[in-house]
DNA sequence: ATGGTCGCACCGCGA
């Protein structure tokens, strides 16, 4: 079984070079964040040429995501749906094929004196409350998605420029710890010890010719489902341009992309 | 040469 996250900036945009990407690795979930379209104007006719439907949370302009599946996905639910007042819509969850999957677009945080700050301090706060009340570690359950936290210095290139920011500090990674101690393992550190593998590159500054890039999507996995751990890799390659005209642009985030033995 | 980008939507904001 194969489940990936891919931040893709944009699907309208995007379209193209997904559905091309779906064609030729078939996971049989896909989560997307950044779709930046509302639910009506998502694309599902244009995914269905590939044999995949999708649910989606989408809004105008920013955030958005969806879960793409073969099979048809089962007890989906959007959003925290916690109660608090939340326009920003960053979380999609469905059965796929008897593994729970949780794909979210967590706060960026914009910088540390902004007002967004606190919010993803306070998402992240409610994001471990929503696995404490609607599921239990013994399930077999991946959350994933664009984290906006490093977790580690092996994670990004240059230390000294992210170290102390909204993506990696030790207050963030506090709190995603939080979410491994509620009893999830990072599945790509698992089978990586060495660092220099990274998920994004601003699309500023050269970075990603200089892979000045961090590690910020993750796929973490409960317990039951770590003997079932068969590999997991970035796909870097989708961070690069395309040859065809109209799949040409690349996202700002490569795929990551988890193979279990199921 | 010490900068350098996108996407959206409307020219500024978010990343």
């Amino acid at each position: 079984m194969r489940i990936v996250t891919w931040n893709v900036n944009s699907i309208r945009v995007r379209l193209q070079r997904v559905k091309a990407w779906l064609a030729a690795e078939q996971p049989d979930a896909l989560c997307l964040q950044e779709l930046k379209v509302e639910d009506g104007a998502f694309p599902h006719a244009e995914f269905e040429e590939v044999g995949y439907r999708a649910v989606t949370h989408g809004q105008k302009t920013y955030n958005g995501v969806a879960i793409l599946t073969k099979d048809e996905p089962q007890d989906v639910v959007i959003g925290l749906d916690d109660g608090v007042d939340d326009s920003q819509a960053r979380l999609i969850a469905a059965t796929v094929n008897g593994v729970r999957v949780i794909g979210g677009y967590f706060p960026n945080g914009g910088t540390l004196d902004s007002d967004k700050y606190p919010y993803k301090l306070a998402w992240l706060s409610r994001l471990r409350k929503y696995l404490e009340t609607r599921h239990n570690p013994e399930e077999d359950l991946v959350l994933c998605g664009d984290f906006n936290v490093a977790m580690d210095e092996r994670d990004m290139k240059n230390v000294d420029k992210w170290r102390g920011g909204v993506l990696f500090n030790e207050e963030v990674v506090g709190r995603v710890q939080d979410l491994l101690d509620w009893g999830l393992v990072d599945s790509f550190r698992q089978l990586h010890e060495d660092g220099g593998m990274f998920s994004w590159w601003d699309y500023r500054g050269l970075s990603f010719p200089k892979n000045d890039g961090l590690r910020i999507d993750h796929l973490f996995i409960t317990k039951p489902l770590l003997g079932q751990l068969k590999n997991v890799r970035i796909d870097r390659d989708q961070r690069k341009k395309g040859a065809c005209p109209e799949g040409s642009k690349a996202s700002d985030h490569a795929p990551v992309i988890l193979d279990l033995d199921r």
